[in-house]
DNA sequence: CTTGCTTTCCGAAACGTTTCGGGTATAAAA
DNA sequence: TTTTATACCCGAAACGTTTCGGAAAGCAAG
């Protein structure tokens, strides 16, 4: 490989002047730099990033740290699709991308700290670690800016990205109402875990400020689980006939509640209009097509890139922003017509 | 971040002396390794690889070339699990990954080679380039080592990773063989495409091996689709009652020989028995589940990974491998009762 | 006492960059 | 003429490692 050395030899020039005028300085002839650009290109010249990054402290590249890269998160195309969200933004700013993962034999023997220092990483962006995982404190303590998606936590060094989980939830239910519907159930996952609460709560501020009484049978827990979830569905469907439309906080819980109605035999959407939560794959195959409101990781995973590096190139941006969750209509929502 | 010459002057000890010790030479008195591993641990030292990769010429990386990590491959798990294998057998060799796209705008500007040089890529594993890419060509040229996941092409420092096409195809058939069937349909997708000559040549060979003869109008074409597969398929049915089972050539297609069973009242399994290819993530989902042959991309990339390594490390090691295709065995495929 | 072998250590060069602090012309101003 | 400014260029040091080629000290053998 061509070094700036075989450059210099072959131009006459120094060492200094070649690098100077590669990197577009104003200190250097025309001619002198077209002729040590002519030769560069001659030579296929191109500049060792190790090297450069040794001496300028900074390496250019962002880590991204996920957990569990594995096997089971394949069919997990959040992750997948922030990946690709980071590594299109990043390529974009002329940044390095190295993939981290938390699952390898290495985390038992270095530090978040260690992992970032070895690859002179300048920033990473981390996403789906457990509240608890000690990599995440490490980082949110640490010097080298990182960005967390889908993780509210902010610092000095630290940002986030997250979407707008309440509002999109809240237009779902709002959705329901404005084609007619008033009796809306509403199937839970499990009852603790935070986005469940934030999805009962824009269902309950919903019908609250439509006049709407909550009426706490209508609200099922199918524990993010599709046969959890038929399983409940099914004589609730039987006792409450008057129920029009049910909002799941899951895709794969909807999937549930479609078969219940299946078995049922109740038409999806004129009999019950059904709306879920995540854009999972299948909800576009199955029949009737799932509406349902998706988030858009591939937009956090660029937010989150561009974030990191501008904080990594000291520019002053807000630490935090939302990616809009969309309701995505497709075939399973009617309007009321009873 | 603690250096080298820092756990010198802590200890006393010459930089030579530490960088010797850290690295376990034998040239280092017991009593001194202790001391500077001790001091080296205090001062939370960890070793610049930027600065060692500069010096040893080799950077322990990998990278990962890709075709279009954009939105659109979200879909494909294939890329995706490949990728899974890849970084964790990487991560178990302590070799580091980078994700390379071809689609960035930097492809305009840089030749493979360079973006090699760049990084001092010890060695690069490729998927899903087109056969015509540039940088295809390029890499297989190439001094730096990089193996192929599914596209056979070797060389001196190429190698390839694929799957036992011919076989699997040709297990399914015999399977439906040793159920019982004998009227066995082809759903072929494209005939000039390279899988669905494979995929033909195991249909027409187990036949022939177990005494049956190839009947042309058993062998469909639905082009890969769902729609062209059902629309060929519905009339086929029809004229065909002594048909009592189908392998299709991809799973897409034998979803529309699925409709169009639905559609003309007959029952899968039981009267016509469905074998589908690629176990997309649908194919667990429809009803009944798909019967199909599965390939396994994580553990194509995995052999990938460690493919490469070895021919970067000089070992003497095929250059090629093979990873099973499975027979994922569901419900669209019984015995053959008639 | 000299020679040679171990053991343990170290100085200095090298890897390929960038950058600081100049230097040498030439032209313009005094 | 001398000073000052400008345009262009370069030497050398630095980044954090690894490694080559010794060197000093201790000890055994001749």
């Amino acid at each position: 490989m061509a070094t700036l050395k075989d450059v210099s030899k072959a131009s006459g020039f120094s060492v200094t002047t070649v690098s100077r005028a590669l990197n577009g300085y104003d200190d250097v002839n025309k001619e002198t730099r077209d002729k040590i650009m002519r030769i560069a290109k001659e030579l296929g010249y191109s500049p060792n990033i190790l090297a450069r990054s040794l001496v300028k402290k900074q390496s250019k590249t962002i880590g991204f740290l996920v957990t569990d890269l594995k096997r089971e998160s394949v069919k997990d195309n959040f992750m997948f699709e922030t990946l690709c969200g980071v590594s299109d933004e990043l390529s974009e700013l002329d940044y390095e991308f190295v993939l981290l993962s938390t699952t390898t034999s290495k985390q038992k023997n270095k530090t978040y700290g260690q992992m970032c220092a070895e690859r002179q990483l300048d920033g990473v962006v981390i996403q789906g670690l457990k509240r608890d995982d000690p990599y995440l404190l490490e980082a949110i303590e640490s010097t080298v800016p990182c960005v967390l998606v889908d993780i509210p936590v902010e610092g000095i060094n630290t940002g986030y990205v997250t979407s707008n989980q309440l509002e999109s939830a809240k237009q779902a239910v709002r959705y329901l109402i404005r084609l007619g519907h008033r009796h809306i159930a509403f199937m839970n996952g499990a009852p603790h875990a935070y986005v469940s609460t934030v999805r009962y709560d824009a269902y309950r501020q919903v019908l609250h400020e439509n006049g709407i009484d909550l009426n706490d049978e209508y609200v099922l827990n199918g524990d993010f689980e599709e046969a959890a979830a038929k399983n409940v569905s099914l004589p609730f469907l039987l006792n409450h006939p008057e129920v029009t439309a049910a909002f799941c906080a899951s895709d794969v819980m909807a999937l549930g509640v479609l078969q219940a109605t299946r078995e049922l035999g109740l038409n999806v959407p004129e009999d019950l209009s059904i709306i879920g939560f995540d854009n999972i794959l299948l909800s576009q195959y199955v029949s009737p097509p799932l509406t349902t409101v998706g988030q858009q990781p591939y937009e956090m995973g660029k937010k989150a890139a561009k974030m990191v590096v501008s904080i990594v190139e000291g520019k002053d941006v807000p630490h935090e922003a939302f990616v809009n969750n969309q309701l995505i209509l497709r075939e399973s929502v009617t309007k009321n017509r009873r």
